[in-house]
DNA sequence: GCCAACGTTGGC
DNA sequence: GCCAACGTTGGC
């Protein structure tokens, strides 16, 4: 089982949604780092932290999972969705997604000032400077730690 | 709202 | 294939 972090902006889609929706689909990635990973690399089971980004403050809010692999992302041929792309061929789509499920939502939302002084998560991929994908690894003890500190 | 960092685009 | 210009992301 591997482990992930998923980037989402509460006022777009978070954990609430996720909560009230109980499963959705990961849609809307554009970006072809995030594609792969998305497409090629996680598998049910998989856990993800749940983080809202551009939020006061931004944090993790919970943990989903991943309920369904990779497969063509329908909103990139929806012609009246934000994220169309008119350059992916039906035949050989371009974006992809997973399907995710809310498990649960922290008592204690870690934000990322928290993370960052916790020398248990100082390799986390988040952190890094300039970091700016939207769909990234997360190794078990980091996850371990995120949880620990969110329960 | 600022701005650093990054990805993408396109002229050459 | 280089790289400048541009758009986007996201913490602060």
């Amino acid at each position: 089982m591997r482990y992930w972090l998923l980037k989402t902006e509460p006022g777009c889609y978070g954990i609430d949604h996720l909560q009230n929706d109980k499963t959705t689909f990961w849609s809307g990635i554009r970006n072809y780092q995030a594609r792969n990973m998305l497409r090629d690399q996680m598998q049910m089971g998989d856990v993800c932290l749940f983080y809202h980004s551009n939020a006061n403050p931004s944090a993790v809010a919970g943990v989903c999972e991943v309920v369904k692999e990779g497969s063509p992302d329908p909103t990139q041929f929806d012609t009246t969705d934000e994220h169309y792309d008119g350059e992916s061929d039906p035949h050989n789509p371009r974006w992809f997604g997973v399907e995710v499920a809310y498990r649960y939502t922290f008592a204690r939302p870690v934000s990322i000032q928290e993370m960052r002084n916790n020398p248990t998560l100082s390799q986390m991929k988040l952190l890094e400077k300039g970091s700016r994908l939207s769909v990234l690894p997360v190794e078990k003890a980091e996850f371990e730690e995120v949880l620990r500190m969110g329960t």
